[in-house]
This record gives structure tokens, sequence and C-alpha cells, in this order.
DNA sequence: CAAATCATGTAATGTGTTACATGATTCG
DNA sequence: CGAATCATGTAACACATTACATGATTTG
């Protein structure tokens, strides 16, 4: 899945440039795009090529050019028909356990160390993303149902990254634990 | 993080080939790598080149030759120095929220057909990946903190898998519930 | 006046997947 | 004898990131 549906999802709650959709992939964590330029502008050329997006230049008085894109009905319709393709199964990437199939390496303190720091990574990240959110980040477009949606969209890596925090917490104690036994 | 050091971890489990590394990989759904040829293959060229994995070639009497690769003392330090830097945040990637935020364009029982094809989908890479670890899958090598940790690591990705499962459905209800109260 | 923000774009590189290509051996 | 497995490798393409490049405007 390219990032072309999700620039099409964008537009749907209006048009925007491609400076407003760096910015809106910047805010929703939860699309996992950074926001690069590259794609983003690449795409757009390519959504408007394709009759998908419409393209109006806007020229303020003040302030510099933009190009502003609008999803077309041809555009409405392509997104459509993507959404009642199957759905793509979630990927997890989660480094830290590539780290721990060698922890053999490694002394319990020192691996102890390793999952400490991970646990404040997380934390950190956690307290970021909860701060956007009281901010009141994302679009909030659209019917009742597509607002509620917004919300859990941007909920949804909040709670994972909590998830992994319990689970980094739980594996610490088990390895204390076993650290112990071993020591007697 | 590139598959160079999840391949050293592997290499710390026992000399091994191209081949079997795949193999590993495949197994390993928690390390996310497909296990395709190109990265490995050329990996294990690099790694050789760099002096962090050794290189014998094995040919038996019958069957095809292979390389075995074998860590070296070399490599075991750049893994070791590799572990004791910061560990990478998780990234979590759900296409299913690319199509929800776009769910303005289905109506309310092609959202839920939606999701519920998701949720099947999940449950059968359940049974999948539950099955692979009942027939316990995975290298089992070393001390028994490592055998400790590679059924954590193992363990992961169904957890989280269940965790996404849950998530599905006690989101259906909520928009069979909302769906309710509109209509009223 | 310096830094941040608005705004568009390109270049180079890294990372990852699918498919192709080849050939021997093993097993039903 | 045909399919699966063992085993190595290449080609083409898709996807994603960082850094570079430019220039106007706004704000402290």
């Amino acid at each position: 899945m390219s990032i072309e549906f999700a620039i099409l999802g964008f537009l749907t709650g209006g048009a925007t440039s491609g400076y407003g959709l760096k910015k809106a992939f910047l805010d929703a964590e939860a699309l996992h795009w950074s926001g690069n330029n590259n794609q983003i502008y690449k795409a757009l050329v390519q959504l408007h090529h394709d009759g998908l997006a419409s393209l109006a230049v806007r020229q303020p008085t003040d302030g510099p050019a933009s190009k502003v894109y609008a999803i077309t009905r041809k555009g409405r319709a392509a997104l459509r028909d993507w959404l009642l393709t199957d759905p793509e199964l979630p990927e997890f990437r989660m480094g830290i356990l590539v780290r721990l199939m060698s922890a053999d390496l490694l002394e319990p303190d020192e691996l102890d160390g390793l999952l400490a720091r991970y646990a404040e990574e997380l934390r950190l990240k956690i307290l970021g993303l909860e701060e956007l959110q009281r901010r009141g980040r994302g679009p909030s477009f659209g019917a009742t149902r597509q607002v509620f949606l917004w919300q859990a969209i941007n909920r949804r890596p909040i709670a994972l990254l909590r998830a992994e925090a319990e689970w980094v917490a739980s594996l610490r104690r088990a390895l204390g634990k076993q650290a112990k036994q071993e020591s007697r």
C-alpha cells in the first residue's frame, strides 16, 4: 500500500497543498509516514496525472504561492474501490527483539540497562504523543462517525506503545527473578 | 537497523549457510524480515568482506555444496558494541488505519464488512503462528536466559496480533452502538 | 537581523520485495 | 517421474529516508 491512498484520504477532508499534507503526515503518527517531500510531491504529480486529484495554483498577494490539490470524482471512486479490497495485516517492527536474540553476549546488568533505556524512550514517546493529542491534532472533518474514527486512529499508536512499555516492564521483572534463581 | 545484526545474531547460535538463514528468518516472524535471498546473500558477502563472519565451503559427497558462515571474534565484538547502543523505538504499520481515515466514503455495513474481513485475516494469522509455536520453532541455543528470551521473542507478535484483534472487536461494537444512536 | 515557518522541489542512498535463473537431490 | 527441498545467486522494481537546494515571509 503506497502513500497515494493516504493522500487521497486526507484530500477527502478538504483540498490542500503538498506542504499541508507534509504537516498532516507529521501529525498523524498512526499513518507511519515520515512526511518527507520526495514521496508527497511525486505522488501528487502522479495523482494529478491520473486525474485522481485536481490542481489549482494559489498565488496570494503576500506569502509564497502554493499548489492546492483536491480529490476528483474519479479519485473518490478509486479510493472507494481500494477501501473495498482486502485490508493488509498489520506489521510490527521491533528492533528490540533483534537485540534480544543476541543478549547472550550481555551481562545481566547490561541487558537490564538496555531494557531500561528502551522503557525510558517509550515513556518519552508516549508523553509526546499524549501532548499532541491533548492539543487536538489531526483533521476532524466529516460526519460524527468520521470524527470518532479519527480519534480511534490517533489513539491507536499510543495504546500500542503503552502495551509495549508494559511488556518491557514484565520482561525485566521476569529476568530479575531468573537471575536470582540462577545465583542460588 | 539493517539485516546484518540479525544475521550476526543468528550466527551466535552456530554457523550456518545463506539458505539456513533464509529459513530462520521465515520462521522468526518477530524479526519481520521476509527471508528473501537478495538481502541475505548480499549481507553475507559484506559480513565476510568486513571480517565479521568467516566462510567455509562445505561439499558433501551427496547433495549440493553450501557456504557455511560463522561469526568471528571481530563479529562478536561488533555485535556487542551495537547491542550497547540506544535501542530503536518500535514501528507499527497498520494499513487498516489508512483505510479508516477514508471511511466516510463507506456505508456502515460496508465499513463493518471491512472490519470483519480484517478480523478474520487476523484470526487466521494468529492460528498459523500458534501452530508454528506449538511445533517449537526457532533456535533454542545458548544459556537458560537465552532460551527464555527466544520464547519471549516468538510470543511477542502473537500477543500483538491478539491485541489488534481485540481492538477491532471493540471498535466494531462501538460503531454498532453509534449507528443505533444515529438512527434514533 | 536571525530564526522559524511557508512552500516547492531534486539527488543520493538505503531498505525490502517479487520474480527470475540454475541445478542437484530426495521423496512419494 | 513429478514435486518438494536444498542451495546459490541476479534483476527489476517498490518504498522510504536524509540531505540538499532555493526563496519568500513572518515573528521575536
